[in-house]
DNA sequence: CTTATATATTGTAATATTGCAATATATAAA
DNA sequence: TTTATATATTGCAATATTACAATATATAAG
């Protein structure tokens, strides 16, 4: 039917499903990226760090920020974007937990 | 379009979110935790893990293979599956990477 | 107030994803 | 060979995603 039937799993595993779908685009990942190598909040620019048209990058960000992985707060006439840190922690430590696991016996 | 510009970003870029999307499904995610918790290779019974009907869970199992996240292999009636350590272990180190770098100074 | 700049929203077309019934395939058991 | 069991494939409908032009909004500068 093309809606996802959410409601048959955990709330955990729908929330790792739903970080997961807001990285689960190249440009997107090139934001993040930018946000980390910069270490800090950017005001601005984010549009020209990703080959994309102005509105498909305001539609992006508008993704991660439903996704609570970015934040953006007015400052003048740009905007000022930063990780949630909270968020890619949790996000890192469920797989760390993953990997933690990943002594299987076999394959 | 409907198709991801995937040619303007870095394969790391491309790669990651490669990842992330055969990620971005909770019964994906399910079925990740499940060979997990078995700490092996499991030979059927995944379909019955999933509240989803069999057809479906074949075709996430499908996308699962193609993101190389699984590896099955026939054996006998059954599938035996298997977590590619290597693909985990790749993505984890990369959010260790992006989480190392969370020490931003602002917000 | 007017203009320039930065970002968001709307509308729309192309394509992808999700879910399942029906059906196919392939091996094991009888 | 026939039947049962496990998994895959096909076809289709409903919905979501991606991209962008056009337009809107909002602040800063003049």
């Amino acid at each position: 039917m093309g809606v996802s039937k959410t409601q048959l799993f955990t709330t955990p595993q729908n929330d790792m499903a739903t970080i997961c779908k807001a990285l689960a685009h190249p440009a997107r990942i090139a934001i993040i990226e930018y946000l980390l190598s910069v270490n800090s909040c950017i005001c601005g620019d984010i549009v020209n760090v990703v080959p994309l048209a102005q509105p498909t990058v305001s539609q992006h960000l508008k993704e991660l920020r439903n996704a609570n992985i970015i934040m953006g707060t007015i400052e003048g006439t740009a905007i000022c974007y930063c990780l949630n840190q909270k968020v890619i922690a949790k996000f890192k430590n469920y797989f760390a937990l993953f990997s933690s696991q990943l002594d299987l016996k076999c394959c």
